[in-house]
DNA sequence: TTCTCATTTCGTCATTTGACGAAATATCAA
DNA sequence: TTGATATTTCGTCAAATGACGAAATGAGAA
């Protein structure tokens, strides 16, 4: 009950399921996602760090960027049966497609840039 | 968007994630979810009422008492998928099936009885 | 080592949430 | 109609949540 109460928990808020459809193409950094969501970076780190908490999410660390990925094939049943569900219920939204377009110019956008412009 | 977070934040509250495990084995009205929970009715009304506009149960008055129900199999894919997932990661453990076993008790008795027993 | 900088952690604040009891509502019984 | 009673709504309170900026962390660059 537990594990699956973390799941649910960081499933209830738009902020962090709009993450994980983001995340559906390919990892992305911390600073690809706060630009894409234009918040705080620190409010963003804070979300992310509530989907890998409950598995939902992995992360590696390469150079000075931490990127975030969902799982592969081996998580555990709920968390896979969760994205799915995630997945089919808004991947066809016009929200997740305004993101993925968005999304799509941040990554034609070198990563120095996009990091640097978050000072501001 | 809007309903996927309606169910997303009915199932992100312990206590309504075990009424929709309850109602699996058939309806139950309010005061017998109230015996079940042991909290006030007020509270248990506002879990229902909660998990009933995100579409995840259904609800039917008869004489003095208002029972609830999951929903049969023509409820929109998101809320199906969502209660499959529920009743498949938790099925099976033990708070389940503690709740299963009291709420059997809770069958045999009255309901007028229950009810009454509520003013305590 | 020291500097830079992406990310995380911490402290604060406003908002939301969940619990309760009291009062309102609605339905059945007399 | 009046009274009893199951449920809901409302108001209040404490606790949890989400947002932010500031400070801490940690890894690579100089």
């Amino acid at each position: 009950m537990r594990d699956f109460m973390a799941i649910t928990k960081a499933l209830s808020d738009p902020s962090r399921v709009r993450m994980l459809l983001a995340l559906r193409r390919g990892e992305l950094c911390v600073c690809q996602i706060t630009e894409l969501f234009g918040c705080a970076p620190s409010t963003v780190s804070k979300h992310l760090s509530i989907l890998h908490h409950a598995g939902l999410i992995l992360s590696r660390k390469s150079e000075r960027w931490v990127y975030y990925r969902l799982p592969e094939k081996a998580a555990p049943v709920a968390v896979r049966e969760a994205l799915d569900w995630v997945h089919k219920s808004l991947a066809k939204t016009d929200e997740t497609a305004r993101d993925a377009k968005k999304l799509k110019q941040i990554l034609q956008t070198d990563l120095a840039v996009i990091c640097r412009r978050q000072k501001c």
